[in-house]
This record gives structure tokens, C-alpha cells and sequence, in this order.
DNA sequence: TATTGACTATATCAATTCGATATATGACAA
DNA sequence: TTGTCATATATCGAATTGATATAGTCAATA
């Protein structure tokens, strides 16, 4: 799924600006299963503009750059979701250096291996945090789509989001679990073949 | 973490033709946890190479292209190890085209949603199987290193593929839990507004 | 029987995307 | 005072993907 395309849904929950849209994918609602930078953003919605596709109104601020507000157009929309209809979607990818890294446990210092552990359980951790709908500091603003009119989070979303919750809850309850044995396992390797 | 450091720590495990390092991360050891395609893994052997990281013998074969059997130097090792200790290891990040389209389940036919989310269940199921150290249908081979003289899974490498399975697993079971609930969900809402 | 697709193996390349940088300013903390 | 963070757009080199080319074997299927 190509980043213009990811835009195009950012735009279904409203309009947003470039920077907003960024920050869907950094911090908000797609973050934690979606990717786009703001080097491919930009050209993006300049291309998605040029085809007619989303529409924007310049709204000037003080000393600051014009904010450029884009809107999804009908065309834009139906395109989206044809597109949704028609894509096969491409299959899930994660990456992770941490997890790479701790497949060379028995090369490295058994302090790093440790902190490396407790560093994936605390992005992981903050990850339920800003995931949880519930989150009293994740304002309901432009980065936080997927609400209806009333506020309430649409089903999809929903579930989305749970299956996010449970996945790295599991996570934190393996680390919990199994850190500790891994530690000392790696202690005795290491006694072993000095 | 950048293909070339990648291509080392998959010659950590031994000798390897760049066609068995892309299977590593395509079904075999690394797969569910980076990425790298033979696009950037030939460019970043032929590099590794001039720099005096690796090393490469190259096999005849009949009626084929020569094999190339990389190898690292200990200059190689020792820069891998050296990356390790050195470089701040990039957040994860977890991309699903699935878990997107899913958001604007709303949008789309009840029957595709159902249709996702078995995808999504039997991509999972499937990586659990491919992670399963024990699955008796992934043999010992060039693209399933991280294993010790005796056949033993190393205990950094049995750490993720552990995580990696509960995290599959946990999935799986919000999955099972949640999915008829999101489809009842969809059907109401489509009923009040059509 | 013919052909389609999958597997082994290397290599290249256009298109896409990332990540860093530039520009400009205000706020707040060290 | 210096640094860093946040808002906001934009550009660009470098890295990477994904498709394609080449070329033969093998198994399945129509």
C-alpha cells in the first residue's frame, strides 16, 4: 500500500494538514501497524492534488509557514475505496533491531542483553498506552481520527485496536515470564565458554 | 539497522549463498523480525566484500550460475559485534496493510471484513508453525541458523522465537474472541445507516 | 503431452520511500 | 544563554523495494 494511498485514509477521518497526517503515523491512530515519513507525505499530497483526488484551502498564520488544510474530494474518496476493495493487501511485515540484536544474546555483554529486554517491554508498554482508546491524554484531535459523531470509536477501530493491546501485552507478559530465565541461561553459557 | 549489517549477522550462523540469506528473512530464521529483499542483499554482499568482510568461494554448478559461498572474516565478525554494542537500535515497527483496511471496516462489505481477519488469523497461524523451533518440517539448514554444535536452539534465539509465538498466539486468541462480536457490530451499523 | 508454476541462483534497475536537512518562530527548561 | 521541542512546509541524496532478466530442473496439472 503505497503512501498516497495512505493518505487518502488519513483524510477519511477529516481534514488534516501534512504535518497532522504525519503524525497519524508517528503517534496516532494508524502508529502502531502503519508507516509513512514526512518526505514521502508531501510529494504525496501534492500528487494526490494534482490528480484531484483531495482538494486544500491555504489558511494563513503568523510567522509561521501557510498551513495547508486538504480535504478529501468524493472522487478521492471513491477511489480509496475501490482501491480497499480491489488491493490485495501486501503481508505484514515487523522489524525489530532489538529482537534481531538479542539473537546474538551470547556475543554481547549480559548488562546489554538486559537493558535491550527492558527497552523493548518499555516502547512496548507505551504502545498500550497510546493505543488504549480509553487514554484520558490522547485528545480527540485531528492525529486521532476514527470516532463517529458522538465520540465513540467506530468497530473497526475498535478491534483494530484491541488486537494491538492483546499482541503487546503478550509481549510484556513473555518478558515478565521468561526474562529472567534467559539471563541466567546466558550466565551459564557464558561460564561455560569463556 | 542497515542490509549490510543484516547480511553479517546472517553469516553469523555460518556460510551462506545470498539466495539462502534471503530465505532467512523470507521464511527461515529472521523472517518474522526483518526484512531484506535480494535487491539489496547482492549490492550489499558485493560491498561487504570489497571492504574485507566477507568472503566468498564460488561453487560451479551444471547447467546453473556459479554459486557464490560467502563467508565472514574475523575483521567482519568483529565489526558486527562492534555494530551491536554500538548503535542504538531503531524502534520496531509493525506494518499491516490488514490492520488498515480493517480501520474503515465500516466502509467496506461485511463478507470482506470476515475474509481480512481469516487472512490475518491464517498468516498468523502460519507464522507460528514457520517460528515453532520443534516444527519438524523446518530442517536444520543454511537458512535456519542460531543453532549450537549439538542441534540446541541458542538461548537469545529461543528468547524471540518464544516472544514471537506468544505475541502470534495472542493474536489468534483476541481473534477467536472478538471476531463475531466486530461482524454483529458491522451488520447493526449497516442497518440503522444504509 | 504440453504448459504452467515453483525452486535454485545471480544480477540489475526504475520507482518508491526514508531520513536528514533547511527554513522560521515561539515556548520552556537547564 | 543555550538547547531542545513543537508547529509547519519543502527538498534531496541514499537506501530499499519489487519487478524483471536469465537459465535450467522438476513436479503437477490440464
Amino acid at each position: 500500500m503505497d503512501v498516497r494511498t495512505l493518505c487518502l485514509g488519513a483524510l477519511m477521518g477529516g481534514e488534516a494538514t501534512g504535518y497532522e497526517i504525519r503524525k497519524m503515523f508517528e503517534d496516532g491512530a494508524f502508529s502502531h501497524f502503519q508507516i509513512a515519513s514526512l518526505g514521502s507525505i508531501y510529494p504525496a499530497l501534492t500528487k494526490l492534488t494534482q490528480d484531484g483526488l483531495v482538494t486544500f484551502v491555504e489558511q494563513e498564520q503568523e510567522n509561521r509557514p501557510d498551513k495547508k488544510i486538504y480535504r478529501l474530494t468524493s472522487e478521492g474518496r471513491q477511489k480509496f475505496i475501490r482501491t480497499l476493495l480491489q488491493v490485495r493487501p501486501a503481508a505484514d511485515r515487523y522489524r525489530s533491531d532489538i529482537l534481531f540484536t538479542l539473537t546474538f544474546a551470547e556475543e554481547l555483554p549480559v548488562e546489554m542483553t538486559d537493558a535491550l529486554i527492558d527497552e523493548f517491554a518499555a516502547r512496548h508498554e507505551a504502545m498500550t498506552q497510546m493505543i488504549d482508546p480509553h487514554n484520558p491524554d490522547k485528545p480527540h484531535s485531528a492525529a486521532n481520527p476514527g470516532r463517529d459523531e458522538d465520540g465513540n470509536l467506530k468497530p473497526g477501530c475498535q478491534f483494530v485496536a484491541g488486537l494491538g493491546q492483546a499482541m503487546c501485552e503478550a509481549s510484556l507478559k513473555f518478558i515478565r515470564e521468561n526474562k529472567q530465565g534467559l539471563i541466567d541461561d546466558l550466565k551459564k553459557f557464558k561460564a561455560n565458554k569463556p
